[in-house]
DNA sequence: GATGAATGAGAATTCATTCAT
DNA sequence: GATGAATGAATTCTCATTCAT
């Protein structure tokens, strides 16, 4: 269901039977995991379930990961690896502040569009996570966080982003923003909906046009 | 349910001043709700927590509702009248759809703000609902959806919207920033941080910036 | 619903309107939960149902009794006063072992019938009693056991019964047949079905003709 | 239900003697469900209890079923098979309708005597059931009806059983006599308790007295 | 790797009973 | 007599996790 972003990468299947059946499982366990916790959020997904969906009985399950929490953990440190080499990229490209930053949630947005359930997940289910991941995963929320505030500072400072709105809440409009794309209505029900394309391009223009100095 | 005749006798209620604790129960159950649920999630939020911090056995709370679900709803239904109530006030004002649409945004996240954790519930545990329930939350989110689209359909027609992108994606925008304002950096923090007033004048503010004809 | 054999006495309703409120009541309260102890079982009747019946709270249901098990024990306790002043009534009229067995059989079974609900509890509910008030009621159930075996026996004995089958075992296919008439086919869904007088009849019939000496 | 990879290899139970509590709990499972429910009744019978019985946790029990309810649906399903395959063979005997009903009777109630506390529960506790497989019981209860009831029509238009008793009466009559066998004083007790080979020949004889034409 | 029986803790819910008003 | 809130114990059921095979 959720396409995982591994096939960004050269597929790595070639290898042999053996192994791509192992990783097969392993990555359908994730998926699976995915699907459900994202449908149902993390407390009320029993393993049952997950072991139903990947075809293996619970205990199996436990050769794939040690407990439900760190299989959550999984989940989100993948969300925070994808988002951050995203935003490595982008700042690879040495783009003025607003210019940056735009980017910076055109593509970020992308993922979160291609990775929903994922996403939702990264978004909704950190508080499930105790002791050193949670610590983990606060911290890196705090980064992606730090990530785009420090480009609307930029933009306030140069004079192409509107300085008359605190910077801590323009940072977290824009969060928010991409953070909701996930319900924006999209393909899957066809017909009249919409692609990811165009919904990365409307919230693009529709941040662009609020944020930019002398908008008003 | 039955109505005790004893309330046509005289009331009995001056014997002494020990109230014995004549509490309202029934609001501090659901305020003890709402406070670990928007905290936990209504999954991972257990009778007995509410029950330790209402001060009762866990089985005594089922003299305020008659199941879990039924707690969760009528949270829920709650946040919906209010914000019902709220949206046909606004109506009545009889504005341009712009100025209502804005007005209808300034209120609702007025409401949100007030009612932060209740607003939580509202937006993310309407799956946690069955049945009967469940189709009536939905269809509660649904009316909520269609005040929004109507309005932003009404400004595109007057020309006072800007109708280069989809009405339902601009509603869905609309709606993503509304929902969020709750993790927007509120006073409790206190130091640098924001009061309801603030946070609502910038989401307006930039709403409307973005909506607005002629704004690129 | 139970036809209570408190009507077959003198009406002692013209007291006055309180006593007779509270009469009711009481009366009240013993038939529902006949009614509802005869439909579900013992075990699975809650004093809530019953309460709900009877048109009061739960609470206040200890106005009439002290515990579920005490009024489990009134209802068997009349069932066994009832049946023992029947047999009582029977051995008044001195007639010999056979012509006194069938009358008491007829006349029990009419009692059986006519409260239904009540003999369903008497014949399968005093396992649910404890303690003194179960031995009691293992003791009446012996009495009225004792009573038909005592007539079986004479009438072997003065050879009206068949003596090829052992006395015990008559006694206790009388008094299981008796103690089924209450799934027989009765009235309430009228048509076809039968009359609490057609069936003692054919009851007393088939049970006189198996145990008749000479009949075969 | 999955069948292990396992067994294809060389089987590892030689290993030593322990052979590690492989017994069939399955059948212990129902076994002591069937002793205590017999005993205290469906609703008065606790998981816990048969679970201590069995020796095992009470949350242990759900590998063996699903719910207490289809436990009871187990138990009675069991005892509507063995009835019906038994109504089957002696059909297949093709006999006469009075010789059949008797040998049916026979039959069935040496079943219930070797069943005792199975059977008892076929009785009476089929009202716990809910929905569909209350449906499906009663359905089986009016099956076994049916199979004396026609014997018994059949008897009467042959002229071997007496007719001037309406067939439904006897009908019930019968089973209700079949019904109540389990009640007879059996061995157990030893002394001079009964045999269940005398018990079915009692009930026989005396059935087969009454409800024979020309008796009377 | 996979099985499936078992664990042990805890979940929601029920319920008979009490008692101050 | 009646109320209704509260109790406390028990009940059914769930679930993450373990482990010998």
């Amino acid at each position: 269901m959720a396409v995982s972003i591994q096939s960004e990468k050269a597929p790595p299947e070639e290898k042999n039977g053996k192994t791509r059946e192992r990783r097969n499982r392993n990555d359908s366990v994730i998926d699976e995991a995915i699907a459900v916790m994202s449908e149902k959020g993390y407390a009320a997904t029993s393993i049952q379930e997950i072991a139903d969906r990947v075809g293996v009985l619970k205990g199996s399950l436990y050769h794939y990961f040690s407990s439900k929490e760190e299989l959550l953990f999984r989940i989100i440190e993948k969300s925070h690896q994808d988002t951050s080499r995203i935003s490595a990229e982008v700042g690879a490209l040495d783009l003025p502040p607003l210019e940056h930053l735009l980017e910076h949630i055109r593509r970020t947005s992308e993922w979160f569009l291609r990775n929903r359930e994922r996403a939702h997940i990264y978004f909704t289910e950190v508080r499930n996570l105790s002791g050193e991941r949670h610590a983990e995963a606060i911290q890196w929320g705090r980064m992606f966080e730090t990530d785009v505030s420090a480009l609307v500072t930029a933009g306030q400072e140069n004079g192409t982003i509107r300085d008359d709105l605190d910077q801590r809440l323009v940072t977290r409009y824009i969060i928010g923003t991409m953070n909701n794309l996930r319900s924006w209505p999209s393909r899957p029900g066809s017909k009249k909906q919409f692609g990811n394309d165009q919904i990365v391009d409307a919230a693009v223009t529709l941040i662009a046009d609020s944020i930019r100095a002398g908008s008003d």
